[in-house]
DNA sequence: CGATACTTTGAAGTGTGTCAAACTCTGTGG
DNA sequence: CCACAGAGTTTGACACACTTCAAAGTATCG
């Protein structure tokens, strides 16, 4: 796939024009990643912003004590690392690739320039932040408000929302998951046991059907408990 | 209340600089809402932005089978649509008022013309974003990677690093740092305890002595316990 | 000075993390 | 095709940080 191409399905860039488009590709470098390769680390010095081409990536932080916890992960299409772009300089997360895939890079200053001179990709950028500032501050209220079965029952939720059926495919091993949701695979697994037991949920490996809609959202509201 | 200091409230235009604010106050426009009106369709094209002043709004869908699901119920200080206003998309859910308030609306058109005209009001609102999603993932890593202890550590040398002395006034009632800090009062109260006994604070009343930056600073890190 | 809000302290209960080990699946190479 | 390695997953026993519940103590303000 080509660059211009690649740069119009990013979450960002939809919708330019041709001849930004084209300016853009000429700043943009599309590279491979390898699984497991790290893009960048917290606290590094920022060297620019990221589009997923292929792949995904996983942003998180980790603690002296080896722990992780994943922020985000970003599939095809979704542009991180776009904070020390405006604010600050250095990574406030690490990213690292959880599968092979490409990514296309914007140098910053050439992104930075190529905003001020376009208000529409300014407007586009703060889309982007905007959503993504909701979507931190559920995860926020989430982790300090609710206990990781809710957690995890809300992410069950919204993983089967976008898909047309009862059953949904986890994207990710769930040690991944856990991390995501604030826990680890452990705690995660005896959760999934439980849901099962109390019919909320079947689960099959990583294919698992909703039995319960209400109730699963009910203790996603912390409502009621497992 | 007026204008700037409704907008000065809401969550994403929370610290801004007074010379900003006062070109947002131009483009803002304060309404009532009665109890019942409905503020937006979804699927309407979006026209701007909307931040509650006072009373609350709920953010819902209705399903082809007219089964409404509530996404979102929103008190004052919270803005919604950003995204789609952003983005310049439709709405993707409606919006109705839940009781009789106000709300101040930005149009669209009219933030779009006036980040033409002022290149530097879109950086600084990219900054302004940009900073909330910087402070919001680590407020994402602290609860889930620290303890309390290193939580409350690093609130504390955050208050003082804004400070010149090593005394400190808490800004905030006990209980309200508690649920900021994603605990409770009792835990709070116990920990502070803690920390004087070690010798790292002294406290009285609301008056906070740091005695030992340096330990403190080593807690708020992980890498010593309490 | 009394009422209300805030804070502290204690005892008991619980969700979740830790450690350790067994188990399953997948793909690889002999 | 089987055996093996390695990652991912599940399960159990145990420890502990934190919450809950209850009550007493302390500020603050009319």
């Amino acid at each position: 796939m080509d660059k211009i191409d690649a740069l119009k399905r990013t979450d960002i860039f939809a919708g330019i024009d041709d001849s930004l488009a084209a300016r853009l590709g000429e700043l943009a470098v599309m590279r491979g990643m390898e699984k497991g390769e790290i893009l960048f680390h917290s606290g590094e010095k920022a060297k620019g912003l990221f589009a997923v081409v292929s792949g995904k990536v996983r942003i998180y932080r980790s603690s002296p004590a080896g722990k992780e916890q994943i922020i985000h992960v970003f599939g095809p299409g979704r542009a991180f690392a776009e904070v020390p772009m405006f604010q600050g300089t250095d990574y406030p997360a690490s990213a690292q690739a959880l599968t092979r895939g490409k990514v296309l890079f914007f140098s910053r200053d050439g992104f930075c320039r190529m905003i001020e001179r376009h208000p529409d990709l300014a407007m586009a950028t703060l889309g982007l932040l905007a959503g993504r500032l909701r979507s931190l501050v559920s995860q926020v209220s989430a982790l300090s408000l609710k206990e990781v079965p809710a957690r995890l029952a809300t992410y069950l939720l919204l993983l089967q929302s976008s898909q047309l059926t009862r059953e949904l495919e986890l994207d990710l091993p769930k040690g991944q998951i856990a991390a995501y949701l604030g826990t680890i695979q452990e705690t995660l697994s005896r959760i999934l046991k439980k849901m099962c037991e109390a019919g909320l949920i079947a689960m099959n490996g990583k294919r698992i059907t909703i039995l319960d809609h209400d109730r699963l959202a009910l203790l996603a509201e912390g409502e009621e408990q497992l």
